[in-house]
DNA sequence: TTTATTTTAATGTATAAACATAATTCAAAT
DNA sequence: ATTTGAATTATGTTTATACATTAAAATAAA
C-alpha cells in the first residue's frame, strides 16, 4: 500500500490523510492495539504539516474510531459493545465503525417515469420524471449490496452531481434536505438472474431484500429505495433501546 | 449575557468559546435562521485568534448543531422533527396494527447446557444450565415464526410459569427485569429440514433469520434469541428517526 | 530492590499568516 | 433587460511556530 498524498489533487490533503488512516486502521495489528505512527512521524513521512495530519486524526477521533492519549499515542478504539444513538444509518455506520471502507463501484443515474408504487409514494403524477440511481456497494470485487433509489423531484438533484460525499451529507449541505425519518421493510427472497449478476452470486441464493422509505423533517417523501444484500457476507444490524 | 473568555481559566479557550456558542444557539433568533457572527467577528470580539474560534465551531458542526456555507455564513441546523423512540418491539406491534392475532401455538421449555456462543454472551460457565424456550407463532395453522430463546439464569425463570402475558411484561412484573436494549442481526438464509417443518414450507425456501441480543438496564445480557421468519407472508418492519 | 526524580516523546492548545474557494452584490458592457 | 465581470466577504485549507500537559520510560537515589 502506498502512503503518499497528492498535492495536485482537488481532494484536500487532510481528507487524503483521513483515507490513508482509515486504511491503516483496517490492518489487524492496529485493530489489536498497536499504536499508530505519531503525528510528527506521519507529517514527516508525507511531507506535510503536523496541523494537517491533526485535522485528519481529529475527525476519526470524533467518529469514535480512534482514541488518543498524551505521550501514549493514538490507537484504534475498541469496538463499542453498547452504543448510544440508535441511528437508522446503522448499516453504513457499522461498516465505518469497523474501519472497512465500502465503495460505490457502479453508479448509474437516469431519469425515468415512476412506477405506480413510486408515484403513489411520492404523490406525484406518473408523467413527471424522477431520478433513478443504481448503485453497487462493497469492497473491491466483492459486492455487498445492490441498491436502486428513486428521488423525489423536490430534492432538486440534477443527475450531474458527483457523489463523493455520503449521499445524505451531500443532500444536507448542497440541497438543505435533511432526512430524518425512515421506514423499512425487510424480507428474505431468492435472487433472480439480475440480482445474482449484480452481487456475483448463484441464482436462487437467499438475499436480504430491503425496501426503504425516507422522509424529510416535514415527513414529506424524499427517497424510495430498494436494496438487495448478499446475505452470507452481510448482516443487517439494528440496535435500539427504550 | 456576557460574551468573554478567561485566559486564566484552566478550561481551554476553544472549550469556552464552544460554550458561548451553545448559549447563542439557544437563542430564538438563531434557531429561526439568523446567521451567527462570522469567525473573524467572534475572534475580534473575544480578542482571540480565528483558529481557536474555528476549533469550537468545527466541533458543533460535527455534532450536527451548526451548518456552514461559504460566504453565506454559519447557521443553526434545523432540528429533526419528531422522534418517537423507535421501539424494538416494532415487530409484534406491526402485527397488532394490521389486526392480525398472533398466537403461540407451540411452546416448549427445557433446561440445557449453553453452547459456546451462548456461554460467551451470557458470560457464564458452560456447566451452568440455562432455560431454553422454543415457540412457534402465527395464525392458526399458519406459522409465521419459529423462535428459540435462551435466558440468563439471572432472570430467575423457573420454567414453570405460564406465558399468558407478553414475555417482557411478565419479566417486568414478576421478575423486575426491564429489557431496555436490544441488538439484532438480520440475514437471509435457506431453510433447512427442521425449520421447513416448523414453518410448514418447502426446504431451501429463503427465510429471514434474526439473532437478537437483549440486555437489561445495566447492559447485562438477559436473552439470546434466534428467530426464523417465513418471508413471503412476513415482513420485518423498522421505523426510525433522528 | 524499591522509590523518587528527571527526561523524553507523545498529544493538546493557541496564534499568525497566506492563499483558496464559493456565493453574493453591484457596476459595467452588451 | 440581460449578461459579464470584478469586488467583497464569508468559510476552507495549509503551513509554521511556540509552548503546555501528560504519562511512559529511563535514571538516580534511598
Amino acid at each position: 500500500m502506498k502512503f503518499t498524498v497528492d498535492h495536485k489533487s482537488p481532494v484536500p490533503l487532510h481528507a487524503q490523510v483521513e483515507e490513508l488512516l482509515r486504511a491503516l486502521i483496517e490492518q489487524e495489528e492496529y485493530q489489536k492495539g498497536k499504536v499508530l505512527p505519531s503525528e510528527v512521524e506521519i507529517s514527516n513521512r508525507l511531507a506535510i504539516s503536523r496541523s494537517t495530519v491533526r485535522q485528519a486524526i481529529k475527525k476519526l477521533v470524533f467518529e469514535g474510531l480512534l482514541i488518543r492519549k498524551k505521550k501514549a499515542g493514538t490507537k484504534v478504539a475498541p469496538k463499542p459493545v453498547s452504543s448510544k444513538s440508535n441511528n437508522w444509518l446503522s448499516f453504513s455506520q457499522e461498516m465505518k465503525l469497523r474501519g472497512i471502507t465500502i465503495r460505490n463501484f457502479e453508479l448509474h443515474l437516469s431519469w425515468v417515469k415512476p412506477s405506480d408504487d413510486i408515484a403513489r409514494f411520492f404523490e406525484i403524477s406518473k408523467d413527471k420524471n424522477v431520478l433513478k440511481m443504481e448503485r453497487v456497494r462493497g469492497k473491491t470485487d466483492e459486492p455487498f449490496v445492490y441498491f436502486v433509489s428513486y428521488f423525489h423531484p423536490r430534492v432538486g438533484l440534477t443527475g450531474e452531481e458527483d457523489f463523493k460525499l455520503p449521499l445524505y451529507e451531500m443532500l444536507e449541505q448542497e440541497h438543505a434536505i435533511i432526512a430524518s425519518l425512515s421506514k423499512e421493510e425487510i424480507s428474505a427472497t431468492a435472487s433472480d438472474e439480475f440480482i445474482s449478476n449484480k452481487l456475483k452470486i448463484k441464482k436462487e441464493t437467499p438475499v436480504l431484500f430491503r425496501k426503504r422509505f425516507v422522509f424529510d423533517q416535514g415527513e414529506r417523501p424524499i427517497e424510495y429505495n430498494l436494496g438487495y444484500y448478499k446475505s452470507d457476507s452481510f448482516i443487517y444490524s439494528v440496535e435500539s433501546s427504550r
